[in-house]
DNA sequence: TATGAATGAGGGTTCATTCAT
DNA sequence: CATGAATGAACCCTCATTCAT
C-alpha cells in the first residue's frame, strides 16, 4: 500500500469514527455534514469522494460494527470450553446483551431508523472483505453440533428478532424488565425455538 | 357539542388524515408541515393550533391506530367461537399480521423511528377517552382463561417484540421468509412461550 | 362611574400592567400580544379595543411612569425644607437617580429604542388627565426661586439630558463609573450649567 | 492577497454596505436578512458565512463609522493651528456635530436601540486592526496639553454623553432647539466641565 | 486528490391581526 | 363589548451539494 493509498485509508477512517461518534452522541438526523469534517478536520469537500451521503457512511459503520461485534463474540466463545449448540449460541446472545448493555449509545444507533435492517444485512452477509460475517460463523456452529436441524435459517431470524427486539426494549428503557431480568426468560425461549426446529 | 367544537374536531381530524397518508407514503422526514396543511387546506398557523410539532401529530395518529387495530382484531375474536387461551391469542396475532400485510404502509409508519416505542406504549395504556387499550383486553383474556400463569407481562413482552419484529421483517421485505410462510412457525413458538409462562 | 365602566378601567389597567411587567422582564420586543392578553387574562381581540399595537400601550406606560416618578421626587421635596434652586433640583435629581437605581428594568424600559422621546414628551407636556408634567412643576420652582434664568428650558434640556445619559450608563452597566461615583462630579456640573443660564 | 481573499474582501463589505444603507433607511428592525443578501445580490447563506445575525453585522458597521467619523475629526484638527486643549476638543466636537448634521441618518442609526453603547465602547476601546480608537487620540490630547486633570476619562464621559445626548435630540428633532443654537450653550458647558476636572 | 466559499431551496415557527360568533 | 379560532405572510437559519481553484 502506497503512501497515497494510506493517507486515502486514514482519511476514511477519520471520517467514519468521527461520523460514528457524533451519530451516537446527536443522532444522526442532527448530525450535519459540516459538523462530521469539522471534527475530522478535513475539507466539506473531501466528504463527497469517500462517500455518498450522510446515510451511505451510516450503513457502511453499522456493517464495521456489526461485524465487530459478533467477531468478539465468537473469539470470547473460543476461549470456553462450551461444547453443546444450545450454550454456545446462548452464550454468545448473553455476551452481545452485556456488550451492549454497556454500550447504549452503539445499541441506539443501531437500532434507530431502518438502521436494524442494515444490520441484519451486514450480520448475514459479507460486505467488506476486512469484515467476517456471522452466517459462516452460525454455519460452522451448526456443522460442529451433533443436532440436525430444519430450516436454521429461519430459528436464526427468530432468535435474532426476538432477542434484539426485547434486549433493546430492556436496555435502553428497561421497560417492562431490566436485561438481567429478561435474560433467564430469554433462554427459556431460546432453548425451545431450538427444540422446536430440532430433527429428532 | 357547537358548532365551533364540531368545525374544531374536523379540522384535527383533517390534519390527522392528512399526515397520516403523507406519512406513510413520503415517510415522515420527507413531509413537511407545509406540505401537511397544503394537503388538508388549513394554514400553517392552524396546525400548530393543534399540535406541537411533527411528532406530536406522529404519536397521536399511532395512539389512535394501534387503538382502532387491536379493537378490530378483539371484536373479530367475539364473533369467533374460540375459546382456549392459546387459540385466542393466536387468532389476534394472525388477525394482525393479515392486517398489516394488506396495509404495508402503516406496518412501516408503525415500524419506522421510534415510533415502536410509541406503538407499544399506546398499546398497553389509556392515551385517549376514546381509545380502547390492549392491556385491559388481554387481561379480560387471562382472566377468562382456566390456565394460570406466572409473570403474564413478560409473557406478553415476548410475544408482541417477536411477532412485531419478525412479522416487520417478513411483511416488508419477504426475508426471510414470507408471512406466510412464517406463521406457522410463529404460532409454534407462541405456544411454547405460553407454555413456559404456565403454572401448572 | 358605571359598572361597566369600571370593567373596562379595569381590563385597561391589567393590560398596561401586565404589558409593563412583561416589557421590563422580556423586553418589548420579546414581548408579544399573546403574551400580554394570556397574562391578563383577556383574549387577544379585546387588546385591540383598547390599544392600537404594542407600541402604542407602551407610550402610555411610559408616559405614565415618567409622570408618576417625577411627581414622587416633587412630593418627596415637598416635605423637606430645602429651599434654594440648585439644591431643589439637585434634590430630584438624586431622588430620580435612586429611584431608577432600585428599579433597573423601568430604567432599561425607558432608554431602549425610541422610548427617551416619549419619556421626554410625557415629561414636559401633560399627556393624560390623571397625570401631571413636570414642566409645570419646573416652572412653578423657578417662580419660587429669587434667581432669574435666561432660557430655562434649554437649561433643563441640557440636564435632563446630561443626567439621563450618564446615568443611564452609569446605572445599568457601572460604566464608566458607579451613580455613587458619578453623583458628586454630576452635582458640580449641574451647579455649572445653572450659573451659565443666571442672569445676574 | 489572493484572488479568493480579494473576493471575500469585497463581498463582506458590500454585505456591510447593503446593511448600512437599509438599516439607516427602515431601519433595522424592519431590515430582514432577504433584504440585505437580495440588496447585495448574494445568497442567503452567504450572509451567515461572514456575520452571526443582524446584531452582529450592525456592530461591525457601527465600530467602523464611529472609527471613521473620529478619525476624520482628528484629521481635520491637525490641519489648522488650534493648540489649546479646551480648543481642540470643542473643535472635535462641533466638526462631528457638523458631520452628523449632515448625515442624520447615521445618526439615527448610531443613536437607536442599544447601539450607542456599541458605538461609545467602538469609541473606546480598539475593536479592528484596521481601525483607529479615540482613547489613543484623546490621551494624545491630553499629553500634549500643558494642564493636568484628575479623572480625564470620567471628564471625557460627561461630554460624549453630554453631546451625544443633546446633540441627537437637536439634529434629529431640532426639539428644543436647532443645533445651531445648542452650539454655543454646549461650548460653555464644555469648558465648565473641563474646567471642572482641572487641576490648578 | 483536496479544498472550502458559495449556493438557495426549504425547513420550522411566530405572531399581529381579523372576524364570525 | 368580548371572544379566540383562524389566518398566512414573514421571519431566521440550516445544510446538502457543487465547483472553481
Amino acid at each position: 500500500m502506497g503512501k497515497i493509498d494510506a493517507n486515502k485509508k486514514k482519511k476514511l477512517e477519520s471520517l467514519m469514527n468521527t461520523s460514528f461518534e457524533l451519530f451516537t452522541t446527536k443522532g444522526i438526523n442532527k448530525t450535519s455534514i459540516s459538523d462530521i469534517v469539522e471534527k475530522a478536520g478535513v475539507a466539506k469537500g473531501t466528504f463527497y469522494l469517500y462517500f455518498k451521503d450522510k446515510y451511505d457512511i451510516r450503513n457502511r459503520i453499522i456493517s464495521h460494527k456489526a461485524s465487530q461485534l459478533f467477531a468478539a463474540a465468537y473469539s470470547a466463545l473460543q476461549k470456553t470450553d462450551i461444547v453443546i449448540f444450545e450454550d454456545r449460541l446462548i452464550y454468545i446472545v448473553n455476551y452481545i446483551l452485556d456488550e451492549l448493555t454497556a454500550n447504549k449509545p452503539l445499541l441506539q444507533f443501531i437500532y434507530k431508523d431502518l438502521s436494524w435492517g442494515i444490520f441484519k444485512k451486514a450480520l448475514l452477509t459479507q460486505v467488506s472483505n476486512d469484515d467476517v460475517d456471522f452466517a459462516q460463523i452460525y454455519q460452522k456452529m451448526i456443522d460442529e453440533s451433533t443436532i440436525t436441524f430444519k430450516d436454521p435459517e429461519i430459528m436464526l431470524f427468530l432468535i435474532i428478532e426476538l432477542v434484539g427486539s426485547t434486549g433493546y426494549s430492556s436496555i435502553i428503557y428497561n421497560d417492562p424488565i431490566s436485561v438481567r431480568e429478561l435474560k433467564p426468560h430469554l433462554e427459556t425461549t431460546i432453548r425451545n425455538i431450538i427444540k422446536q426446529f430440532t430433527v429428532e
